[in-house]
DNA sequence: ATTTCATATGCATAATAGCGCATATGAGTG
DNA sequence: CACTCATATGCGCTATTATGCATATGAAAT
């Protein structure tokens, strides 16, 4: 495969579009983050991601136990314009705004000390769920 | 898979990339022309074409025996923007170039009366052969 | 040093995709 | 009708990919 078939293929899943939303609407945002805001397994999102570096579009920071990924600096001019044909897409994409509330919100924790807090107690302060509770929260508090 | 993956999914593959670099810098193009382009098997082009068909970026039009594919009117504003990254793709692809010369030199056989000529005598028109000729013959051409 | 936390990864499995070959389809031609 | 030509497609094969589970790694905290 091409290295430039690599950038269209790492585009061609619905998890990593959805992770490539939300870092550029975000900027740097850690694994954990990520986890909570798309409500998938850790070894998912972590696998996804890891395809996007590999195609060059993420780049990572390590900070303490923590891995923050974003959009790598130095794309390539064909890069930047798919990733800006992205901004056109969320318009008609309910769902990466909803994942852009859950990032939102998971965000605003960092002020609240650490970064990333444990899963257990942090889910518990968003009131977000495995059981798909998040919705009925998100609409109490909008 | 998503519908929008799905289009993005269509974009991994080396070959539908070189086919639609073509499609978008001449138009409309029936299948056996965009085969001597690309100098690869009838059924894997056709199968290429069908792919991006499937995604929604082309679109066809039968004309006796012969189908042109051209990309299609109606795409979303995120796949318009999507392919015109292509420009900028196009731009670092030497590969893309010769392709759209090979191309280029293909299409203006149309005037000479048919669309589509036997394979065979037009090869012998075009001087491309299967044993890589085509860059001996383009040399001398241009 | 042991434990905890965040993240990554090996492995097995299931699903998907591309290729080459042969052949089907469908439209003109003699 | 038989034939040719342009195109599409069914099949078997191999290669790639995503997923879930369990576990490894690596850094801080106790």
């Amino acid at each position: 495969m091409d290295r430039d078939a690599e950038v269209f293929q790492s585009l061609a899943e619905p998890t990593r579009l959805r992770l490539l939303n939300i870092l550029r609407q975000a900027g740097e945002v850690c694994v954990c983050e990520l986890v909570d805001a798309l409500q998938l397994p850790q070894y998912n999102v972590s696998r996804h991601l890891h395809v996007l570096a590999q195609a060059g579009l993420l780049e990572d920071r390590r900070c303490g136990k923590w891995i923050y990924y974003r959009i790598a600096k130095d794309l390539k001019p064909y890069q930047r314009a798919v990733l800006r044909a992205l901004d056109e897409l969320r318009e008609e994409r309910e769902d990466f705004q909803q994942d852009e509330a859950r990032a939102s919100r998971r965000l605003k924790l960092r002020r609240d000390g650490a970064c990333c807090l444990g899963l257990g107690g942090l889910r518990r302060l968003l009131k977000i769920r495995e059981d798909g509770k998040a919705e009925e929260v998100q609409k109490s508090k909008s």
